[in-house]
DNA sequence: CGGGTCCTTGACAGATTTCAAGACGTGTGG
DNA sequence: CCACACGTCTTGAAATCTGTCAAGGACCCG
């Protein structure tokens, strides 16, 4: 029941040398600074590094988790592959995803702040993860303006990010909730070079439900209900958007469209 | 209608020294660099600077702005006295109440990112601000490892409220809300040293319902109904607080109490 | 004393959740 | 290869919450 209930069962990610089966585990593989820096999108003019960095890469297999709650926030994880969702859990055991981490994205903002891990990090598929601790990168700060300005910028895109979310949230409806989730979500395929057009989803729709503060069901039937008016077609997670732009405008589905008709027309 | 249709029209507050009659202006006063960091709230020991820096003053009358929409993003702001909103306006014009500042906070850490404002910060009563320029800042940093660490903390912080919004946003009712929300502002005149339980709203129902992504009619009901429950004493913007651990554990309003019973109760 | 903004309250429509049942899909073990 | 079990997804109907529209009252400022 408690929060730190579990954190003594817990293997730190990595730390063990024998690890258990379905540990996740520390890979011989390692990525430059200069990498970690592209893989990232800072666009930075070269790296002035006197010696030269690596960092230690973090598989994980599907439903592995990547850090947990509670657990001593040491690193930062940056996503070379692979998907995962974070999902936050408050002290009453409310659990709801945050975000949907995929290549190119940082892991691990949140636990600046207290030291420790307030969510975690679930693998929705095989992911290889850059292992950045949070020493390292506070030398490579030191060393590096241009960094720090980069970080600083980094966390500044999460907090907007986070407000676009409570605005979405707060002013938007289920259904052009799950709309602009497709456009977004698309645009994020598209962005590293995959079809924005046609894509999959790797979360399910408990998962999306979460994420967009609706049920799974609302996130089921309003699939539909897009796909009877031929903005996408739906094929169980497979997605194929048709009109992204009325989608990312989407306010509401007219009644009648859609869903189905309340028995008699009055 | 366009995001930069307005700044040609808007004086950069304080630069203009004959400033127009509701134009904010930078005061005389000024607060130290020791001074400024107590204010925030950052134990840090000391500063080891060579000369001494000192911080100028922004005075805001009620309803005017302290930066707004599409303005160059060049300083942040600590709130001295007073209290403000920052609004948030996206491109289709939707605006939303993002936060509440009062002393002790900092206004801006969203401009970092994109080097220009993207909400406006208006006071809800005359207000003194400090002025803290983003270039002082990063040479501040440069010379203090303590206060990259202080910032980077602060921005996580941010990020891990506004992932609380979120959730409180996805997970409950509007009543619930409201009810935290009275909770979360009692704490905060707390922890500045004034009575956490009897205390005035600065702000609208309008506001309020703005940031908890509700209307004004849903939050003054929920407000009369809570009243009704005794939990809280309203009297217009004066609210008092009874039952502070029942309002933070509040999911939902029984129908039959507080609420108008359906006419006939079957 | 006006005029305006802010607040409350009621009635109704509409959106969303909840509960329930069944279909679909996938992976495992026989 | 099939059957089974499980998790996932869809769909329906009813209950509930919340928004919308409307009207009146309270309050403040000039």
């Amino acid at each position: 029941m408690s929060v730190l209930a579990m954190s003594a069962m817990d293997k730190f990610p990595g730390t063990s040398s024998r690890a258990a089966p379905a540990a996740p585990g520390l890979s011989k593989r390692t990525t430059s600074y200069p990498e970690l820096l592209a893989l990232l999108g800072f666009q930075m003019t070269a790296s002035p590094l006197s010696e030269p960095m690596e960092f230690q890469h973090l598989r994980l297999r599907r439903g592995q988790k990547a850090f947990r709650l509670g657990q001593p926030f040491e690193s930062m994880l940056a996503v070379r592959s692979g998907f995962l969702k974070v999902v936050s859990i408050d002290t009453s055991g409310e659990e709801k995803v945050q975000c949907f981490p995929m290549k190119g994205d940082l892991l691990g903002a949140d636990g600046f702040h207290s030291r420790k891990h307030v969510s975690e990090a679930i693998a929705l598929s095989d992911c290889e993860l850059v292992v950045v601790p949070f020493l390292r990168l506070r030398e490579l700060s030191r060393a590096c303006p241009e960094l720090e300005m980069a970080i600083y910028g980094f966390l500044s895109r999460e907090i907007c990010r986070e407000r676009k979310m409570t605005t979405m949230l707060a002013k938007l409806g289920a259904e052009a909730r799950v709309a602009r989730f497709l456009v977004a979500t698309a645009r994020r395929y598209a962005a590293l070079g995959y079809s924005g057009q046609a894509f999959e989803l790797r979360m399910t729709r408990q998962d999306i439900g979460s994420y967009l503060g609706t049920t799974l069901e609302t996130v089921s039937r309003t699939l539909t209900a897009l796909e009877k008016l031929e903005y996408i077609s739906v094929d169980n997670r497979l997605i194929v958007i048709h009109q992204p732009d009325t989608l990312a405008a989407l306010r509401r589905i007219p009644p009648s469209l859609g869903r189905p008709p309340p028995a008699a027309a009055k």
